[in-house]
DNA sequence: TCTGAGCTGTGAGAAACATCACACGGGTCG
DNA sequence: CGACCCGTGTGATGTTTCTCACAGCTCAGA
C-alpha cells in the first residue's frame, strides 16, 4: 500500500470538509507504521500528542479493571480515527490499542489538528458527530450487560466482523482470533466462550470456511434490537 | 425559580463561548416545564425537533431490552443539555427520560442551535467536548460489569449523589429513591440492591440520615479507579 | 522426531445473583 | 378505622456463569 496523501486523508469520513491544503498541513511530519498482530500500538503515556489513523487492519482499545481483567472499550477498524480525545481536552487515557491483526497507522500531529478545530466549525461539527457515534454504539454495548452468554458472544462476532470489513458488513467472514479475545470481548470465560460457540456452530448460527467464522443468522441479534433490520434496496 | 434568560443560558458550559445575543436567539420560542418525579419528560418519538436543557432536579436516560428489562444509559442533573444527539444527525433516538426528582426543563428549538453550530466552531468544539466527556464515562461504566454487585451499587450511589448536587460531589446527599431504581441504575435485582445496600450501612460505608443516603466511605471506588482521587486543594 | 507452548474442548464443583415467596410497616383513601 | 397498596427485609431455591482441572491437538524449534 502506497503512503498516505492528502487526498486520503481528505477521503476519511471525519476530514470530508477539509480542503486539500488542509489536509496536507495535517499530514506535515506525520509518521506511518506497520505493526503485527498483537503488537500494542499506542500506551497509556502516548496519549496526547498525537492523533491517530487507522490505514489496515483491526485493534482493540482495551484496561484492565483494578483486578486485572481485560476490558474492550472499542474496535477500531480502517478508516478510523483515534486519540482524538486526548487532543479535544488534554486528559490523559488510562487505555492502549493493541494490533488485532496486522494493521497499518498514520500518526499525525495534535497540535495542527487542533488548531483547525478552533477555526473550522465543520470539522469541529463532523468531531462532534463522530463521537456521537461512537456514544450510540457504547450504549448498545451497556444494554448487553443484561443478555445471556449466547446474545453476548453472537453480538460479539457481529461487532468484529463490522470493524474487519471495509463495508461494516456484520456478515463478513471475522479474522480468526484465539477463544480467549472474544471471550474477552464479550466479557465472558475462555470456557463459557468455547462453549458457546460450539452451541452457536452446532445450531447453524455461525459457520466455519477455512479456518473464517461467519455468522449465518442474523436473526437473534435483529431482534433484539442490537442491529437494525437488514436494508431492502430497491 | 426566575423564568430562563440569556444570561442564564450562557452560563451553561457548553454555551459559554455564545454571544448574549446568541443565546437570546437560542431561547427564541422555547418553553420551561417544570414536573413531578416519575414523570416521562421525552418520549422516543419526541427526539430531533427539540434540545433540552436541565435547569433544576434529576432524570434518567432510559430503554428497555427486548425482554422488557429496564437500562438506565445515563444520569441528567442541573445545567445538562440533552437531545443533542438526534439534533446532531437526526438519529431517532430509542430511550425516553424521565424525572427521578422533581424537575424543571427548557425546551429549545434545534433548527437555531443546529444553524449555530454549523457557523461557530467553538460551539461545535464545546459539543465535541461534551460527547466525549459522556464517552469516558460511559467507559467506566461499562469496566463496571466485571465489578461484583457491592462495588456496583456504590458505583451507582455515587453517580447519583454527583448529578444530584450541582459540584457534582460524590459524597453530596442522594434524593430518596427506591431501591428498585438504584437496582435497575447498577443493574442488580431490586432483593440484591436491598441486602447489599444493607451490608454497605452496617460497613459504615453509606450513612442514612434524615431519610438520605449519603456515601462516608469513597475508597472501594478510588481503588478500583472509578473515582478520581480526592483534590488535595491549597 | 521429540518437546514444549499455546490453543481448544469438556467435565465437575463452586460462587454469585436472580427468582420466588412471604412477613412487616407506613402511608392513603374509602 | 380498616383495607389496600407499595416499598422493604430476608429466607430458600434455582440458574448461569466462573473456576479449576485435564486431555488432545497443532505448530515451531531444537
Amino acid at each position: 500500500m502506497a503512503g498516505m496523501t492528502p487526498e486520503r486523508l481528505q477521503a476519511v469520513p471525519l476530514f470530508q470538509s477539509l480542503s486539500i491544503e488542509h489536509c496536507a498541513r495535517l499530514l506535515d511530519r506525520h509518521l506511518e507504521s506497520s505493526h503485527a498482530a498483537e503488537q500494542v500500538i499506542v500506551m497509556e503515556q502516548d496519549w496526547g500528542e498525537s492523533l491517530f489513523l487507522m490505514r489496515r487492519g483491526m485493534a482493540k482499545v482495551r484496561t484492565f479493571t483494578a483486578d486485572g481483567d481485560e476490558v474492550v472499550m472499542a474496535l477500531l477498524g480502517e478508516g478510523d480515527v483515534f486519540g482524538e480525545m486526548a487532543a479535544l481536552d488534554g486528559t490523559p487515557r488510562s487505555a492502549d490499542v493493541v494490533a488485532l491483526t496486522s494493521l497499518t497507522v498514520v500518526k499525525l500531529r495534535a497540535a495542527p489538528f487542533s488548531d483547525l478545530l478552533h477555526h473550522n466549525a465543520s470539522l469541529a461539527l463532523a468531531l462532534a458527530r463522530l463521537e456521537a457515534a461512537r456514544l450510540r454504539d457504547m450504549n448498545r454495548r451497556l444494554s448487553l450487560q443484561w443478555a445471556d452468554a449466547t446474545i453476548r458472544l453472537l453480538d460479539a462476532l457481529a461487532y468484529l466482523a463490522r470493524y474487519g470489513s471495509a463495508d461494516h458488513d456484520p456478515q463478513a467472514p471475522i479474522p480468526p482470533l484465539a477463544q480467549r479475545e472474544m471471550g474477552v470481548l464479550a466479557g465472558l470465560a475462555r470456557e463459557t466462550a468455547s462453549r458457546t460457540l460450539s452451541k452457536l456452530r452446532s445450531r447453524g448460527t455461525v459457520e466455519e470456511r477455512d479456518g473464517l467464522l461467519r455468522i449465518v443468522d442474523l436473526q437473534p441479534l435483529i431482534k433484539r434490537g442490537l442491529l437494525p433490520p437488514p436494508d431492502r434496496k430497491g
